[in-house]
RNA sequence: GCUGCUGUAGCUCAGCCGGUAGAGCACUUCCUUGGUAAGGAAGAGGUCUCGGGUUCAAGUCCCGACAGCAGCUCCA
């Protein structure tokens, strides 16, 4: 160290200051402070900006030290991951190009061209070789080049896709590129010191992508994998993934009965008997909130003539999602919403300000033609309803009208155990009906609505209706994972152009604003989304069948016909098991069906007039009065619990 | 829509280098009448998704259709 050399002062997280030779690297900063420390460092962030720990520091700064357990540390952790994964795809396959290779949640991809499309096979030799470079422990160097000399380096690789990355998109004259052994790529960084630092990754699988996402353009391998600190947060994770597997809706959907699809018409669920249950039993909870936040049920058709279509804007907005048929000599389209229905029963009487605002819910059933590779499960379907409604109101109301929703929606997903939902406020898509000024106050309404209401959220741009702006709400489920559910629209465009008015207070007429808004949003998406979300195990409430009475030989199906009856007797929903099982296999089939309860029923319980109580999270309860069985499992299922 | 993978009994799946189809569960019948996650036996059940082609011979190989699954910018 020169005696000459400037000392720098650096601020660390604790607040405490240090002083430094200056060219200080941030792994000297963290070997300064301890063992541990810089043993786990990753990373650094110097001035909030996140670099490589062989970053040399050259004036003041505040310092932090990025270990791979933090959030910032395993998105480096990952990014390297990326670059060891194309380190071994270009020894493997001499030739690959390369494309982009992001991190992504709970781990990264990598999108190459490797002359073919890669099988299943292709994967654990992928994962070997980078297991053989992690080994090596190669060394990671970052470069800073100017352009025109990154690009000379990639042209001797044949990197193509890196050099039109560099020519099209990065305006900047000099890029970075990380080294490691022979293997160099583009990339901003930061990353791990040396290959060895990953330790805990894998594989996961491969797809097709386009190049830039671009349906015209090349189609390349995109390889999954992910990366973790530990070999024990790997092993956490893929467990996590076949716990997820295990609750898949359509999985579920099959072993419990619930739906099926047939080829004869894809996209569109066929409920049975016990899905429909559930599926009855949402429109019933909406239903009792609709008489308690005012809205009124119609009933409208299924399809109208298609020049209905052509006054609302769908024809020139939506036709690629409609389905049309023409019938008496008279083209007809199968209605993909129920909004302009609802513009007729408004417009059928002369409407007065007093009438406002109008709630008119309609659970009809829609038909959008989703592309054919779009279409999955009961996530995304071809047929469906919503608990879709449109609150005709004035101007005036619209704040107070999105309140209500709100409130609303807020005690409906209570029920459903979602809570802290993600807002968004999405405004005009390119593709839209309706002047700049109208899309501006809608705009600005929805937006103060949302203040008003101290609700956070974030701007979607250009994701609203072509009709008008949107709220959306996202939902988390139990595994963490986001769902869109409810949308609040605001529309100034259909009201015009179905010409609907209303008679002021003072005598004029007057325009009004429709809200279209769904709470549920699509019943079909909620159903899966819901049905993941508690992996099968429905409330009491929503269970198709509530109680399993199970008895133990023939001798005493006479008492569980009774004990079943006076379930029944209560508008509970009950299976009697008069099989010939042994009672320890009814148990096992109740306990797969995943019902709530299971009255086992012999010797005992008949003369006490009792029930020996199971629950579906295991266990004999014990013998209860049939009496106060009846009461605890009627009062549970009012409850909606 | 595009790319790849898959399609065998009601369900989950096996079926080798092409030689006329198999298991477990479910179903039907019989035996068993049992106390908290599956008692036993017998039987029935298949145009191997559909349509073409190659072959003496196709569930198996090739082409096409349909359906399902995964993916199709989370911007170096």
């Amino acid at each position: 160290m020169s005696t000459a050399a400037t000392l720098i002062r650096v601020r660390l997280p604790d607040g405490s200051t240090r002083e430094y030779p200056e060219g200080t690297t941030v792994q000297g900063v963290a070997d300064s402070i301890g063992k541990r420390l810089a043993k786990a460092a990753i990373a650094g962030k110097v001035d909030g900006r996140l670099v490589d720990l062989s970053h040399a520091l050259r004036g003041d700064a505040s310092v932090e030290i990025v270990t791979e357990e933090r959030p910032e540390g395993l998105e480096v952790l990952r990014h390297s991951g990326a670059h060891l994964m194309a380190q071994a795809v270009r020894r493997l396959y001499p030739g690959a190009k390369l494309g982009v290779g992001p991190v992504i949640e709970d781990g990264f991809y990598y999108d190459v061209d490797v002359g073919r499309t890669l099988s299943p096979d292709d994967l654990p030799k992928i994962e070997a070789e980078m297991k053989k470079i992690a080994e090596e422990a190669i060394p990671v160097r970052r470069r800073e080049l100017s352009k025109d000399e990154a690009i000379r380096i990639m042209q001797g690789r044949g990197e193509a896709l890196k050099i039109e990355m560099m020519n099209q998109d990065i305006p900047d004259p000099t890029v970075s590129c990380y080294e490691q052994g022979e293997f160099i790529d583009l990339c901003r960084g930061p990353h791990v010191p040396d290959t060895g630092r990953l330790t805990a990754f894998k594989v996961l699988k491969a797809t097709g992508a386009y190049w830039r996402g671009d349906q015209s353009k090349q189609m390349l391998q995109r390889l999954y994998g992910t990366a973790w600190a530990t070999r024990k947060d790997l092993e956490t994770y893929l467990f996590r993934m076949e716990e997820a597997k295990k609750r898949d809706h359509r999985r579920l959907g099959q072993e419990l009965d619930l739906f099926s699809f047939q080829p004869v018409a894809p996209g569109a669920p066929f409920f049975h008997p016990k899905g429909a249950i559930v599926y009855n039993l949402l429109i019933g909870l909406m239903r009792e909130l609709y008489q308690k936040y005012g809205y009124q049920e119609v009933v409208t058709p299924q399809i109208f003539d298609v020049s209905l279509w052509h006054t609302s804007g769908h024809y020139a907005n939506y036709k690629d999602k409609m389905y049309f048929t023409l019938s008496d000599e008279r083209e007809f389209a199968v209605k993909p919403m129920n909004c302009p229905g609802h513009t007729f029963i408004y417009a059928h009487s002369k409407r007065s300000y007093r009438e406002l605002p109008l709630r008119l819910a309609d659970f009809g059933r829609l038909h959008r033609l989703e592309q054919s590779g779009e279409i999955a499960g009961l996530t995304r379907v071809r047929s469906f309803s919503q608990d879709d409604a449109h609150i005709f109101c004035a101007p005036e109301q619209i704040e107070s009208e999105i309140t209500g929703v709100v409130k609303m929606l807020t005690e409906v997903y209570t029920i459903f155990g979602f809570s802290s939902p993600r807002v968004c406020l999405c405004t005009r898509p390119e593709k839209s009906i309706g002047s700049e000024e109208m899309w501006q106050k809608a705009e600005a309404a929805l937006a103060a609505a949302l203040q008003a209401n101290g609700i956070a959220y974030a701007v979607a741009k250009g994701d609203g209706a072509f009709y008008g702006p949107k709220i959306d709400y996202q939902v988390r489920d139990a595994l963490n994972r986001e769902h869109q559910l409810a949308t609040i629209q605001l529309d100034f465009s259909l009201p015009e152009r179905f010409d609907l008015r209303y008679t002021s207070a003072a005598d004029r007429e007057e325009r009004p604003v429709m809200i279209h808004r769904a709470i549920l949003g699509s019943l079909e998406r909620f159903f899966g989304v819901y049905l993941e979300h508690c992996a099968g195990n429905f409330p009491v409430w929503l269970a198709p069948v509530q109680v399993a009475v199970l008895p133990i030989a023939d001798a005493f199906n006479g008492y569980a016909r009774e004990v079943a009856e006076a379930l029944a007797g209560k508008g509970l929903r009950v299976k009697l098991d008069d099989s010939n099982h042994r009672a320890s296999a009814k148990i096992a089939i109740a306990q797969q069906q995943k019902v709530p309860y299971m009255a086992v029923v012999g010797e005992r319980e008949q003369r006490d007039r009792t029930v020996s109580l199971r629950e579906r999270s295991g266990g004999d309860k014990g013998a209860i009065p049939l009496d106060d069985f009846v009461r605890r499992v009627t009062e549970e299922n009012g409850a909606r619990r």
